[in-house]
DNA sequence: TTAATTTTAAAATGATTGTTTTAGAATTTG
DNA sequence: CAAATTCTAAAACAATCATTTTAAAATTAA
């Protein structure tokens, strides 16, 4: 009949997913975005969508593989605890390697106007919570964390104390200050 | 020789700040910055400069307006613990009256890409910084904080902790997980 | 009042925005 | 091979972008 689509799509929208990563979503033009994908704009129009389908595209991509990784750590089971501190130095090992992260940079840019992004992020958001509450009630069970509190509560306030982390360091540049953060919130839990 | 300027510069600026504060940089057009204005754009030109020329006048009238109301809340000298607590409530109050913090929007917006703007945040951060240290070293001396760690890191703690809130508010819009985080912190400091 | 000067509104600027059309090259299936 | 189909590249699209120019209205000081 006829024939295929030339590019690779999955590998075309992880170029894209890095433009629109590095310069948010108002902030890249759609030749910005050929330019990085190495196609011309009728071929992506006709087989991925607008530039709001494509970013779309590119951030469940983006949390799809979070998801992925957070799932790959998983089976390390260690103890619990050391888990969820395994998952802090985590965090703080990306926020000083410099790229800011695309969930947070684009909650900020849009999901207080775009439901659709606003869901997706929840999504991601949920499942992050979730893993991170198991690990917390597996903690507590074998004693090693606290049960002062609700772990929900304790859940929440975990998966969202480092997106502060991250504009810290797009403000100031000292990965000591995060690193000292980190260790101050590991000796909380630890105590 | 003469005519004066007509319209009220600072309410100008005060209204293109509203603007930029809730579309963002990239997503603020010079005809929604005119529109907001009511004035036009060869008198903005002459008068205060470009986009960004006036996004930084905006910025600079976010945070220094913040400060402002800082050292204000800074009068009512209570128990420095109680006030470092008032500033906790105060955030959540800020946070969930809905309109996300400017200052935070910018960074992960801008920051990262454009040394002028990252000095301006830089500027306001190192305010706030100084402003609870000195709180918190008081607290410290009347014994009504531990002293187990030292004061900066508790300060950079505390003070990138309810980035994180905003964006959970963002994505969850909901009120009680951000009282129930904040309540966590509260009594982690208090005990 | 008049000459000098500046502000203003409106229109024009060229560049860039996201998107679509046109036309032809490529590939598949019968 | 040949017909059908779908891809791709290049150009065109109108709309909008930030910014500047034009020209007249407004104000000041002499």
């Amino acid at each position: 009949m006829a024939r295929n689509v030339e590019f690779n799509e999955e590998e075309a929208i992880r170029k894209a997913m890095e433009v629109f990563w590095k310069k948010g979503y108002n902030g890249t033009s759609l030749r910005d975005l050929t330019d990085a994908m190495k196609i011309n704009s009728s071929s992506l129009y006709n087989t991925i969508g607008n530039k709001h389908e494509l970013f779309v595209k590119c951030i469940k991509n983006y949390t799809e593989t979070r998801m992925a990784e957070l799932k790959k750590a998983a089976g390390d089971t260690q103890s619990p605890l050391q888990a969820i501190i395994y998952l802090i130095n985590h965090a703080v090992s990306s926020i000083v390697d410099g790229n800011s992260c695309m969930a947070i940079k684009t909650a900020f840019e849009m999901a207080a106007d775009d439901k659709n992004i606003q869901a997706i992020l929840k999504a991601d958001n949920n499942f992050t919570h979730e893993f991170l509450r198991s690990l917390i009630t597996k903690a507590r069970e074998l004693g090693e964390l606290d049960a002062d509190e609700d772990p929900e509560t304790l859940t929440d306030y975990l998966s969202s104390i480092y997106t502060g982390w991250y504009e810290s360091y797009i403000i100031h540049q000292d990965p000591i200050r995060i690193r000292k953060m980190a260790q101050y919130l590991i000796n909380q839990l630890s105590r």
